[in-house]
This record gives C-alpha cells, sequence and structure tokens, in this order.
RNA sequence: GGAGAGAUGGCAGAGUGGUCGAAUGCGGCGGAUUCGAAAUCCGCUAUACGGGUUACCGUAUCGGGGGUUCGAAUCCCCCUUUCUCCGCCA
C-alpha cells in the first residue's frame, strides 16, 4: 500500500512502475475510487452534521408538536445517511481491494527486467570446487548417511515432508543456535514467535492468504494461517502502534517453522529438501526511519554475507530484478549459494527493504522531531534457511569416503566436526 | 472446555439515553511565586479524516462489529481480549 495522494499526484508514474514490476493493477481506477469514496464522505459529513443538530434541539422541553417535528426531520436524515452509508461501503471496499494490488516504488538501482533471469549478479565470493571423484546430491547422500528420510515422511505427513535423523538432526539445531547467537551479539534481539498468525497480519505483511493462487496454509473455520515466514510475527509485533523516534532503529531476529503450499512446484530443479512444505528459518527484521533504510539494507546484506563467507559456502550476490521483486520489496538482494547437486547457485538467503508498504498496512508509525506521526521503513532478511543451508553444507563439504565435513564454526553447536560413512 | 467479572484519554479511574470527547487524580507542557529548587497556585494537555490551508470549523472514535433510537460511552446481539475460579494438559 502507498500513500493514495502519492498515487494520484503521480498517476503516470505508477502506471509505469507497475509494468515494469509486471504486476497487473489499475491505477485510474484507484484514482476514480478514492476519489468517489472522499466526495461520499463529505457529504456523509455533512448529512451527520444536520443530524447531530437536529438531536441537539431536542435536549431542552418543548411544544410535543414542535418535537413531533423534529423526530420526523430526524428520521428522513436518517434514511439518507442509511443509503449513503451503504454506498460508501461498497465503495471503500472496492477501492480497497484494487489499492492492494498497488506495488511499493521500485528502488533506482534496481535492475528492471521481467523474471529472475534478469536479476544483476553484483559478485561471486568463494571458490566453487573441483571434486576429483564424482559427487552426490544431497538426496543420495542423505540416504547414504541415514540423515533424510523423505519416504517415510510422505507416507506420515504427504509429499515434500521430510524426517531429518541423526547428524542431521543435530545440524539443523547447530545452525539455528549458530544463526541466533551470531546476529543476537550484532544487537538483534532474539524472538521465538508463534507459528500461526492472523489472516489481517499476513495481509498487512503483503501476504495473500487466500483464493488459488495462495501459498498459505490457513487453518479451517478459524482467520488463522500457518506463518510462510518468522517475517509476519514479527512484523506483527509492532501493528497499529505509535514508536518513539528514540526507540528506533528496532532490530530483531526471530526462529519460527516456516509453512508452505508450494502448489503447482515440482520438478528436478525442486527435489529433495529444496522446496518443502515446512522448514526451519532465523529471520532478521528491522523497523527503522525513512532515511535509515538504504543503509539497513546493506548492514543486512553484510550480516548475511559473513555468515556464508564463516560457514565456508561459496555464494554470489543478486540485485533482484524489478519483475521479481514481489509487491512489498522496494528492493531486494538475493544470496545464492553454490549447489554441486544441481551444478548451479540456488537462493539461500533473500533481504528486501519494504520502505513504508508493510508499515501502512499494519500502521506502525513512529513520532518525529515535529511531533508528527510517520510510517516507519520496515526491512527483512534471511540468516538461516536451514534446509538449503544443509543441502549447501553436504553438498559442497562431501568427500570421496562418502564423508562431510562440518564447518567449524559449526562445531560448538553440533558436538562433531565430520558426518562418517555408516557401516 | 465450563462459570463469573471486566475492557473508558499516556496511566489510574468516574460516568446507565440528550447538559459527555468524556468528571477527578497522577503524569507531561507552559506560566506565576523563588536567588534557585521543593511545595503551592493558574492555564494547557487524544487520534484520524475532510474543509478553510494562520488563531478556525466539521465528522468519526469510550476493545471490535452489527442493531434499537430523532439522539448511544450508556440499551440489545455477536466477536475479540484480560482477570478470577473449576476442569483438562506438556
Amino acid at each position: 500500500m502507498l500513500d493514495i495522494k502519492f498515487i494520484k499526484d503521480n498517476v503516470e508514474m505508477m502506471k509505469e512502475n507497475a509494468a515494469k514490476r509486471n504486476v497487473a493493477v489499475d491505477i485510474d481506477k484507484v484514482v476514480s475510487l478514492y476519489n468517489r469514496k472522499t466526495e461520499i464522505q463529505f457529504e456523509l459529513d455533512s448529512l451527520r452534521q444536520k443530524r447531530n443538530e437536529n438531536a441537539a434541539k431536542m435536549k431542552g422541553k418543548m411544544e410535543q408538536a414542535e418535537r413531533n417535528a423534529l423526530i420526523e426531520e430526524g428520521k428522513d436524515i436518517k434514511a439518507k445517511i442509511a443509503a449513503l452509508e451503504e454506498e460508501e461501503k461498497k465503495v471503500a471496499a472496492d477501492y480497497l481491494a484494487e489499492a492492494m494490488n498497488v506495488p511499493n516504488l521500485t528502488h533506482p538501482s534496481v535492475p528492471v527486467g521481467k523474471t529472475d533471469k534478469d536479476s544483476q549478479e553484483l559478485r561471486k565470493v568463494g571458490t566453487i570446487r573441483k571434486f576429483d571423484f564424482e559427487p552426490k546430491n544431497h538426496v543420495q547422500l542423505g540416504e547414504a548417511l541415514d540423515l533424510i528420510d523423505f519416504d517415510t515422511a510422505s507416507s506420515v505427513s504427504g509429499q515434500k515432508f521430510y524426517y531429518l535423523k541423526n547428524e542431521a538432526a543435530l545440524l539443523e539445531l547447530a545452525l539455528v543456535q549458530y544463526g541466533m547467537q551470531k546476529v543476537s551479539k550484532k544487537g538483534f534481539k532474539p524472538h521465538l514467535t508463534p507459528d500461526i498468525a492472523k489472516a489481517s497480519i499476513l495481509e498487512g505483511i503483503g501476504f495473500n492468504p487466500r483464493g488459488e493462487e495462495t501459498n498459505i496454509y490457513s487453518i479451517e473455520n478459524t482467520d488463522q494461517c500457518l506463518v510462510g515466514t518468522a517475517e509476519i510475527t514479527l512484523g506483527g509485533i509492532n501493528a497499529g502502534k505509535i514508536l518513539n523516534e528514540s526507540d528506533l532503529p528496532i532490530k530483531m531476529v526471530g526462529f519460527s517453522h516456516c509453512f508452505r503450499t508450494e502448489a503447482g512446484a515440482a520438478g528436478q530443479a525442486t527435489k529433495g529438501l529444496y522446496r518443502v512444505h515446512q522448514f526451519s528459518k532465523v529471520e532478521m527484521f528491522i523497523i527503522c526511519k525513512p532515511e535509515e533504510s538504504d543503509a539497513m539494507l546493506e548492514t543486512l546484506r553484510g550480516i548475511e554475507e559473513e555468515i556464508y563467507q564463516e560457514l565456508g559456502i561459496p555464494y554470489r550476490v543478486l540485485n533482484v530484478s524489478s519483475g521479481d521483486l514481489g509487491n512489498p520489496a522496494y528492493k531486494k538482494y538475493d544470496l545464492e549459494a553454490w549447489m554441486p547437486g544441481r551444478n548451479d547457485y540456488g537462493e539461500i538467503t533473500s533481504t528486501s527493504n519494504c520502505t513504508d508498504y508493510q508499515s501502512r498496512r499494519l500502521n506502525i508509525r513512529f513520532k518525529n522531531a515535529d511531533g508528527k506521526n510517520q510510517f516507519v521503513h520496515m526491512l527483512n532478511g534471511t540468516v538461516i534457511a536451514v534446509p538449503r543451508v544443509i543441502i549447501s553444507i553436504m553438498e559442497n563439504f562431501q568427500n570421496a569416503d562418502g564423508s562431510i565435513d562440518i564447518p567449524k564454526v559449526l562445531v560448538p553447536w553440533t558436538g562433531f566436526d565430520k558426518i562418517l560413512p555408516k557401516k
């Protein structure tokens, strides 16, 4: 959601922006619905003023005939208000439905393009290993080392679920510990978050919890959903609040399970742990003043890079193209890790500056130096998306004898430095 | 899951149909007093939207939604949520 006044004043620019981002939205319709809504509100206000004045006249004692006349007038006003309110409701709903589809503005440095292929590679970090043996992918390794069980999970839970077993189970916990410790030492307050949130919060963050295209599991007979990311519950913490300027920036790091229906996603590119219905994730979230958000995005990207350098996983940094940003993001960086099983890079983190797009929907503001309430800027970034990091570790650090090396920084949390072949 | 009691401004807390955007206290801001401070006294002290675009005016908001009424913080219905007690449970 953007400031409607800004949209009204920049109709052409908003149309170009939506086109650039591959978003079908009727800007003219948004503006005309808003104008009609304002007209109706003005009429309603005048009618209500009349009603209030009419009622005020009846406060004291008066002739019954005079009172009856006023009551008749009041009834007449009441009917007019009711009719207009009906129309207002309809127009307001239509307006909101269309306005919600307007994407955020786009940072000037974002490469224009339709898909992820148009994203700009900023740099590659780390050395891609040349194997002197035939490397296995993580599915093969997982089976050989008794680390991952897809078959049992599919009979117990359904396809695209998995059991992590033995060292892999401990590796998940180690990654979560490592991520939470690492980032909380940088001033991010650690949170364990609910895995369920209300649909209204999902919408505020920019997810669409309903409809055929949705990637969200909803809970039958409630207005609650399984979260797709802790971004939802971390962002929801301050919904409706007016924050003090001195409290900003607010930096949080949260752990949650993430649930995604992944409707229609299947095939070789998403096999194994790469795209699953449930996974664990550590996520950063920042609420800050508007002028700080550009720099905060670089901070988040920097932390992500530091982590993958420490883990020793080769990666590249992408400046995500306009068509692949999603509605809330103003600018987004993805880190893609080298995954030998794909013989390609695969997305491992994503950090976005959503400016005031989410804060408008969630109504999160701060009182600025002039005493005015201003919308905050909100950003998020992945620390550890557990299954994809496990893929990267298993595939990059496998040895000819079938064992897998554990990155040094994780050893304090795993308690072992190697996963050995089972007898 | 059952029973009961609540939800009012930054906080505490009055208010059971029109004189209530809301008493009073605390807190906050400004001023008086003082060499200065404390104490005391006086005044001000919610948000959003819309119109004048300055000192103003209007509308809405007393947990949320719906209803009754000429008129609702106040009456009715539904929901949410908090507390207390009981049950169940890791």
